[in-house]
DNA sequence: GCCAAAATGTTATAAAGTAACAATTTAACT
DNA sequence: AGTTAAATTGTTACTTTATAACATTTTGGC
């Protein structure tokens, strides 16, 4: 059973929330979902996934790829694209292609391709998903004779704590 | 005055379709604008649009190199992405950022930044300009207090002709 | 422990996009 | 028409994003 709506005004990441709760969650999640599915979450895998959570910014491979790499883990660009296939096939990040980028998934283990406000100020990216939207984007396409598998909803403008 | 909404099934372009017409109008409305508003629709510019225009398959900017390669232009990057540049601001033609690709604009001098489904068989594109889909956008951004600038839809499916 | 499969490491390259500056063309003005 | 400033286009070099191909290592099942 999965909710259709998103509750009120909780989406986006406020300034003063406990983000270390958003990593702590995540990663949970993500420990649950695999060994559920019997995915293999290795640590180079979850620690990429902790990057990719260190925020709520979307990050672009190369960065996370840098953050590997200061670390001290040998890395080239394969490493971390294989870390991300992996993560976005088990649904546990987005990849933004208005940015190039990455984030975590809010909601991992729920279908669907979500939809995402980015706000140009801060960077901040919230994910919704909106019952409202995939009604009228599959209505729409009904109405002229298309099937619909999938879609790439990005939404810019600007969040409620940088108005 | 625009309207809201698409008439119930052409958006998506037929295999039968004339697109001779297609793509005479959208040069004759290309001329119309940018006369209109003052804009320089060179001779780069045109052949750029009008190779846009070729099919309805939105084409990398390097296939529209190759194309003025072939016809002996000198050419390299810049001049393909500049006179893109050029149409996308006058709205002329749309980026397809799931694809890293560009197509024509259906409906030049609109406003909005549209929608758009994506046939994953055939390769071709549609745009859409639907209320419905806006509207539960905005009002979606607005239970989250999020100001929305501009959004990207792009729907990727099965068009009535592959079907 | 051994083997096959999965995961990761490594090198090289493809694909998409931009910065910086030079040359040319155009429009506006005498 | 001739001059000049601005816009456009040409050119070279480079950055960013992503993938192909193959080697090595690790893991899980026997």
């Amino acid at each position: 059973m999965s909710e259709e709506r998103q509750p009120l005004a909780d989406a986006f990441p406020r300034r003063d929330h406990d983000h270390v709760r958003c990593i702590a969650h995540a990663m949970r999640d993500a420990i649950r979902l695999c060994r559920a599915r019997g995915a293999r979450l290795t640590p180079l895998r979850t620690r990429v996934l902790e990057i990719v959570w260190q925020n709520h910014k979307p990050l672009g491979a190369y960065d996370i790829l840098a953050v590997l790499a200061a670390e001290g883990r040998s890395s080239a660009p394969p490493t971390v694209y294989r870390a991300l296939e992996f993560l976005l096939e088990q649904g546990l990040v987005h990849r933004l292609s208005s940015l190039n980028a990455f984030i975590g998934c809010s909601r991992p283990g729920h279908s669907g391709s979500g939809q995402f406000l980015i706000c140009r100020s801060c960077g901040n990216a919230a994910e919704l998903n909106d019952g409202g939207i995939e009604r009228a984007i599959v209505r729409v396409a009904a109405s002229q004779g298309f099937a619909v598998h999938g879609h790439t909803v990005e939404i810019s403008g600007v969040c409620p704590d940088c108005r």
